[in-house]
DNA sequence: TCAACAGTTTAGAACTATTATAATGTAGAA
DNA sequence: TTCTACATTATAATAGTTCTAAACTGTTGA
């Protein structure tokens, strides 16, 4: 298979073999037209409905962090409840629906770069992420 | 004790009623010249320090709960592992360093507002927080 | 060809933060 | 004081995540 190669790729540089499980799990992250948002359990939930051999949770979690670690996923904080994880790995921002209980990207052409006039000394910045929650406008 | 009322309002505005060991959490959590940020197993530690007698963990999660519910603390999603609690109540955004993970205050004056050019149809937004993630700059 | 080996998968156990339970305690009203 | 509603507490239950150790697999090289 042609589209395999690209999933041996990703999990070479992320210092795993090309296992047929793994490379399930890829299909399943990397196969789709878009982006997603998921939970473990949600991406267990989807592994299942597209195969028949089932793949342990072990596999699933040690995976998923080899990704997240070499940067092919990254990990949305939303609250202490559950990992969510992000295929999208372009710098974006997210709406978060409390009532639907949502993730959902907000293109970053359509955030004006975010501006911090302050530093910490002997520290050098990673990341800025803007989370904005989100409910049923009832008015 | 003078001092004590301001806690009582708190609770009663909480639905709760001013119980010697909420009265407690309260003196641990307002009572500080500068506020401050905590998991609860850090504030139950606070609290063992300044009393001789211990607060179960059940209702020390109950009435974080209800001062979060009310808004007399506000919770700040940093990852899965553990809730991490903000008795600075004013907006506001956050460093968090990662190397000594640990949570840091940004005025909000060091930040330009955050302009999001697009909505989510029938949704209204609740808060808009920039998470800055940083670490040791060895360069 | 096939034994040895390094790495992998797996089921299930362990761990830990959080929430629920249910028995006991307590503040105040009557 | 007695009654009652609510609180506190120890402990159990739950759930997400990580660990473990045994079975498995693919590859190497004798
Ligand atoms: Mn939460
Ligand atoms: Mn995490
Ligand atoms: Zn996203
Ligand atoms: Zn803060």
């Amino acid at each position: 298979m042609l589209d395999n190669s690209q999933y041996i790729e990703k999990l070479r540089s992320s210092g795993l073999r090309p296992t047929k499980q793994r490379i399930k799990i890829c299909e399943v992250l990397f196969n789709s037209e878009k982006t997603f948002h998921f939970t473990i359990n949600e991406l267990v939930k989807r592994i299942s409905k597209s195969t028949n051999e089932k793949i342990s949770l072990a596999t699933v979690y040690n995976t998923v962090h080899a990704f997240k670690n070499k940067g092919y996923l990254k990990e949305i904080p939303i609250n202490s409840d559950q990992s969510y994880f992000d295929t999208n790995t372009s710098h974006h921002h997210h709406f978060y629906d409390e009532t639907q209980k949502d993730l959902i990207d907000i293109d970053d052409a359509d955030v004006e770069p975010v501006k911090i006039n302050t530093r910490i000394p002997g520290k050098k910045i990673k990341s800025v992420e803007v989370l904005v929650k989100v409910e049923d406008d009832k008015s």
